[in-house]
DNA sequence: GTACAAAACGAACGATCGTGCTTTATGGAG
DNA sequence: CTCCATAAAGCACGATCGTTCGTTTTGTAC
């Protein structure tokens, strides 16, 4: 029986392709958000990376496939930088709120050069047609949904008034950081992140049952999250 | 004194060119909102107008030159389709609010194909730099702070509680009108609109004096705008 | 008609795009 | 050390990019 060997060559080999294919979509990532999925290039992105377009290129076997390897990318990213933060929550209004102050940290440390990966990327493919588009507008609606999800199950617990319309106040939410990534992004400007969080403060406050109203003013007090950009190094080699 | 036959001749021709320069703007602002202001290629609208690429170039110097009048039309057309229908309206909260339903309407009947021109724009530019990424930020700038501007006016007429932040106002309305763009685009629905919409009315009736209620719950039983999508003639010859 | 300026064109430039095909390097298994 | 799959490189392709330049067409003034 050769299985044995065969799979950890295979795990051998498929690791170091892995860890290069990791290395190329950790900088197209960035690119990406900065020029757009389609700015993306592939000579462009082997230079900045040393290493040949032919090279990188075999890793894929075609742009969309590199785009869409760079979006789901992006989701592990934002899985790790927000999502997974406001998971360790508890459930309901605390976690929901939890979720938004990750996002709007994320967005303010600038993970992303460009902003939120996704929001540029929405608005990039919207009016296009293909696997790319339906990824992004897949991966939109599910983050959308999950904040849905949290203001409902919030409502079980009876810390959110039950005839509130969730799907309204995800969509509301959810503007509201979106406005907060265009304000930031265009203007430079950290207020962005106040007015959204008053903004959202205000929205939940507005659903909140009596009782709950003082965990909301609890958290209003908090500062927001550092939102220092993050030193672009400059490799000089 | 030749200097009227002169103008008159530089007027003919300007007027050729003019005309040219116009249509070539038409088709350009369209094929940038899809495609986005770096994907627009010379080249490619060329063959859309059926004309030559140096002769289309000719007539802006440079690619920059040429994104920087698709900004300026893109504006021209935004304050055609959404600035002056609203300024014809009354000023103070009726405008603010026509302003907004202009401006939803504008986006529901896909005036431009990939949605709001300048949001998507705004995000396309936003981490770069030079003089079309100021234009941009600069008609962004101005627009919202027309929003602000008639949310204070409407405070001097008594119609919106002087303790009312109106530049937070004006965010707020500013990214619901964003978040229903983005929703609308994206998912090709157009609850998008009541939900932006309720999101409006709900901010400004908070905001509201007493008197102006009436004003606001009458407005809430209109109808929106019809948003048919402009059908896309399929050019055969 | 002729003269003339503006508009439009045609052809080409070097650069870069995505993508194939062939060859060389690499590094663990035997 | 040899073998061999995989990773990476090299090279070239047709297409298209923005741009330049010299020529031709166009429309009016005289």
């Amino acid at each position: 029986m050769k299985a044995v060997s065969e799979i950890r060559k295979q795990q051998h080999n498929d690791a170091r392709g892995a860890k290069t294919r990791q290395d190329i979509l950790q900088a197209a990532v960035h690119v990406a958000s900065a020029e757009g999925l389609e700015g993306l290039t592939i000579g462009r992105l082997a230079d900045e990376l040393r290493m040949s377009k032919s090279g990188l290129f075999a890793h894929f076997g075609s742009k969309e496939e590199l785009q869409l390897a760079v979006v789901s990318k992006a989701r592990d990213i934002f899985v790790h930088e927000v999502v997974d933060p406001a998971f360790t929550r508890e459930r309901g209004l605390v976690r929901l709120l939890a979720m938004l102050d990750e996002w709007l940290a994320y967005v303010g440390r600038s993970v992303f050069r460009g902003g939120c990966f996704f929001m540029a990327s929405a608005i990039e493919f919207d009016s296009r047609t293909g696997p790319v588009r339906d990824l992004i507008a897949e991966l939109s609606r599910s983050w959308l949904d999950a904040l849905d999800a949290e203001a409902r199950f919030a409502q079980t617990l009876g810390q959110l008034d039950s005839r509130v319309d969730t799907s309204q106040l995800a969509f509301e939410l959810h503007a509201l950081v979106h406005g907060a990534n265009w304000y930031y992004n265009l203007f430079q400007d950290k207020r962005a992140f106040e007015r959204a969080r008053n903004g959202i403060l205000e929205r939940l406050r507005q659903g909140a049952t009596p009782g709950l109203l003082r965990v909301l003013a609890e958290k209003s007090s908090k500062r927001l999250k550092a939102t220092q950009r993050k030193p672009r190094r400059k490799e000089s080699r």
